[in-house]
DNA sequence: CCACATCCATAACCGGAGGTTATCGACGCA
DNA sequence: TGCGTCGATAACCTCCGGTTATGGATGTGG
């Protein structure tokens, strides 16, 4: 029998949330078109994976041993696509490489020159790692390496090498009342709201609010923006304040908004993230190595 | 990226055959289908996966590693599904046992009511399999074990437990002129012309012209068919002899048509095949101390 | 107790993807 | 030079996966 890996993801979806509309919404699809999805699985494989009730989609045994499956279907294939997208970047002479917008930095350049240096003929192709989904394009292949900021979600299926660690600072409306100050400790800004990226969860979210120094005070959300322009712009409309590291300041400098010194918050470091499921590429490593020597 | 395991499917044939229009007629679909769907999956990847050519379709680089990586992504899922059929199986209480048409004997009734036994309340569900694609229904699931005869195809996935070992005989029409005799030489049958099964390759179809009698001796082939009435007309029908286990003399028995013994060839054995890839059910695991115990 | 919210199923409709047949252009070969 | 074989292309049809709108069953709060 065939199947869509899309009717895999359905499946894992709604086994996940327990509940067709949920599962719906998640999908970004309407909730008949995964109702009549779910029944044929169900059709073809002969076999109830779901009982229905008013309360959601519990799994069958049957189901169970499908979603026990599942995620062996799905990861063999990400890694057959990351296998032919890696020949396809040797072929061509193309080094793809992810940066989360943060990352951005000095030291990014410096281990691009070395890279370049030493596979002349190579070109480095840089894209930006959405703040929603930062890791996905790692995982399909769509970039073989990316610079990123701890903490990192799901370490376990990535090597870190850190590169470098840097203060971070505080970003405010340039006429915000406390850009008065040059320097400021955290507590004066447990109370002010703040801009937060959108798929920011668990420990990633935790460190750009600075949980560990909060106390446990819960933190007010001013706005919720997908790219670094409108993460600028919310904070200069006074739609909230912001953590940054320190290099923003020179990479995201603007006149109206104020970057401060803030006392009290642990420093930020950016890594070189790669998926350690497969041996890397050749040039790849070269990289690796480009970048060990560029780090601190 | 989402695909479907048709594509894969479509993609091995074209790989495996280096030809387009052979890999189509495998597949048993059009030309023009494969190029299409090739030349999306070569797009969707980003990638060209083959070099086209006046005498075919060879793999690039990019090409080869998705061709490494197929096997286990299709492989995966097979075993998926293998799993839920499994977990179905145990829910509704039945043991799905294939049969090769020609296994069929006293031994088989008497592992099923060994296992009736030992298990009240089950139901033993037999389907015949095709003489075409003899273990498909394994694989997939479909049927958890089946009794087949040797050679087996693709051993190494499969335990096999012998059950019995019988002589072979020969099949032919009544009125054939060979039929006066009792008994038989292989040497004489060398000229005839045998009716052989459609999927019949390598081992198996040696086995069942008995090729190692024949010193190399090409065959004549008669008829092909794919399921025993087929098989059982043809030979009434004059088209050719064929070798049979001594108990089709049993099963098979027909006034049109005559059993002979035939001294030179070599046994045949029926085994009890499963997949050995994941540990067997406990039902299975029931049917399988039960045909031990029924084994000669 | 009734109105409402929630959850899944159903119906009717639409566009696109995958299949078919027919045909073409390029090349190797007798 | 004519034929056979290869893959590509075009025109067409069917069905599948998506949509919106709506219904039925079942808790739940004012």
């Amino acid at each position: 029998m065939d199947v869509d890996t899309r009717l895999l993801r359905y499946f894992r979806a709604v086994a996940e949330e327990g509940n067709l509309t949920r599962a719906a919404a998640r999908l970004y699809v309407s909730q008949p078109a995964l109702t009549k999805q779910i029944r044929q699985l169900e059709e073809r494989l002969g076999a109830r994976l779901f009982v229905r009730s008013k309360s959601g989609m519990a799994l069958t045994g049957p189901g169970q041993a499908l979603a026990a499956a599942v995620p062996g279907v799905l990861g063999s294939w990400v890694e057959a696509e990351r296998a032919v997208r890696a020949a396809e970047a040797e072929r061509t002479r193309v080094l793809r490489i992810g940066f989360l917008a943060s990352a951005a930095n000095e030291k990014t350049q410096d281990v691009i020159a070395a890279f370049r240096a030493s596979r002349p003929g190579w070109r480095v192709e840089m894209r930006q790692a959405s703040w929603g989904a930062p890791i996905e394009g790692m995982v399909s292949g769509e970039v073989e390496a990316a610079f990123m900021r701890l903490p990192f979600p799901s370490r376990e299926d990535f090597a870190l090498l850190p590169l470098l660690t840097e203060p971070r600072c505080v970003a405010m409306a340039a006429n915000h009342p406390l850009a008065q100050s040059a320097s400021l400790r955290f507590e004066d800004l447990l109370d002010e709201p703040f801009v937060a990226a959108p798929g920011a969860t668990g420990a990633f979210r935790d460190h750009w609010i600075a949980a560990e120094a909060r106390g446990g005070r819960p933190v007010r959300i001013g706005a919720v923006t997908e790219h670094p322009d409108d993460w600028l712009s919310a904070i200069a409309n006074g739609d909230g304040i912001a953590l940054a590291p320190a290099s923003a300041a020179r990479y995201y400098a603007r006149p109206d908004i104020a970057y401060r010194e803030v006392e009290g918050i642990a420093p930020s470091t950016v890594v070189l993230a790669w998926p350690n499921t497969a041996r890397p590429t050749p040039a790849l490593a070269d990289f690796i190595a480009a970048a060990r020597e560029a780090a601190d």
